[in-house]
DNA sequence: AGCGAACCGGAC
DNA sequence: TCCGGTTCGC
């Protein structure tokens, strides 16, 4: 099995995988060593930081972590060149350096994980995608691989709201359904048409709107002109590129908008570009400048 | 077209 | 009380 190690500028793998990008992995203690492991479709990716760096592995098919990780994508080159595009940027390249845009091996996860993120908060959807993953078959002590879409259907609707899914029980069964009814190999054959095509037939799914087929195209198909418009992209964005709509909701023709902003500056690294301030957003700078500006979080009325 | 409300259930 | 949205009805 080869390791293969990159610096921390090249990759921060525990930020990759807690950036909302994937919820499943999880440190584990073994053979008294700290290491992050997870699946990615049959394989099992496992990840320690050293003090290079981080090394990273997959097995049985040692091949398939460069492909998780996007490792043909140079990030020093993504960050040169976001930031030459726009260069009030560079604290947040540097407040993240190795955050990459991931790609799952197989976009159904992708699909079913970002079905339970939809109105929910971070913590649920950890709990909630695991419990859903651990429907599917122990690679190893602790590691699953995603259940294919005839078992989350076979697990059906009632089992899964009794877990706690709520009403997010009714769609992840319905899309199950219709994946499970459909060629197989439908979905995935969708990364070789266009990312527009993509989009409208990730739309026509029951529960599935412009913002997870968007998550879908980026973080299981591949297209990197795919972004997400999420609450907190959707709030920074406001406040960068479209002071006009302070306030305002995030209609359809905004989405869009958004979106297309995005492409038209950064073309094909919006994926990328798009998850140094979105994670921003989430966390740091972003999220307390934009509550700050909403008026008195000290001063709410009675 | 654009806005608001409901939706399960658990964090905060 | 608020969610990392989608859908439905004005």
């Amino acid at each position: 099995m080869r390791k293969i190690t990159l610096p921390i500028e090249e990759l921060d793998f525990e930020l990759c995988v807690t950036s909302g990008q994937i919820f499943r992995f999880q440190r584990f203690e073994r053979g008294g060593r700290q290491v992050w492991l997870g699946a990615d479709g049959g394989n099992v990716i496992e990840a320690e930081r050293t003090p290079e760096g981080w090394a990273v592995c997959s097995r049985p098919d040692g091949s398939v972590v460069e492909r998780f990780l996007r490792l043909d994508v140079s990030l020093a080159d993504v960050s040169r060149r976001v930031l030459e595009i726009e260069p009030s940027l560079a604290p947040l390249v540097a407040r993240f350096p190795g955050l990459r845009t991931l790609r799952q091996a197989r976009a159904d996860e992708t699909l079913f994980s970002f079905l339970c993120t939809v109105n929910n908060n971070l913590t649920r959807i950890h709990r909630l995608v695991r419990a859903l993953g651990a429907f599917g078959e122990e690679l190893e002590p602790g590691v699953f691989g995603f259940p294919p879409p005839e078992r989350i259907a076979r697990v059906g609707e009632v089992r899964l709201r009794e877990m706690g899914f709520g009403y997010r029980a009714r769609t992840l069964v319905q899309v199950a359904e219709e994946l499970a009814h459909r060629p197989t190999g439908w979905l995935q054959a969708l990364s070789e048409g266009e990312y527009e095509r993509a989009v409208s037939a990730l739309c026509e799914l029951p529960g599935v709107g412009r913002k997870v087929a968007d998550c879908v195209c980026l973080f299981g198909l591949g297209f990197d002109e795919a972004v997400p418009v999420d609450t907190h992209l959707w709030r920074v964005s406001v406040e960068r590129y479209f002071p006009q709509w302070r306030g305002g909701s995030l209609t359809d023709k905004r989405y869009r908008a958004v979106g297309d902003h995005f492409r038209q500056r950064f073309g094909r690294l919006a994926g990328f570009a798009h998850e140094f301030l979105f994670y921003d957003s989430v966390t740091g700078a972003g999220k307390r400048s934009a509550r700050g500006r909403k008026a008195s979080p000290g001063a709410r009325a009675k």
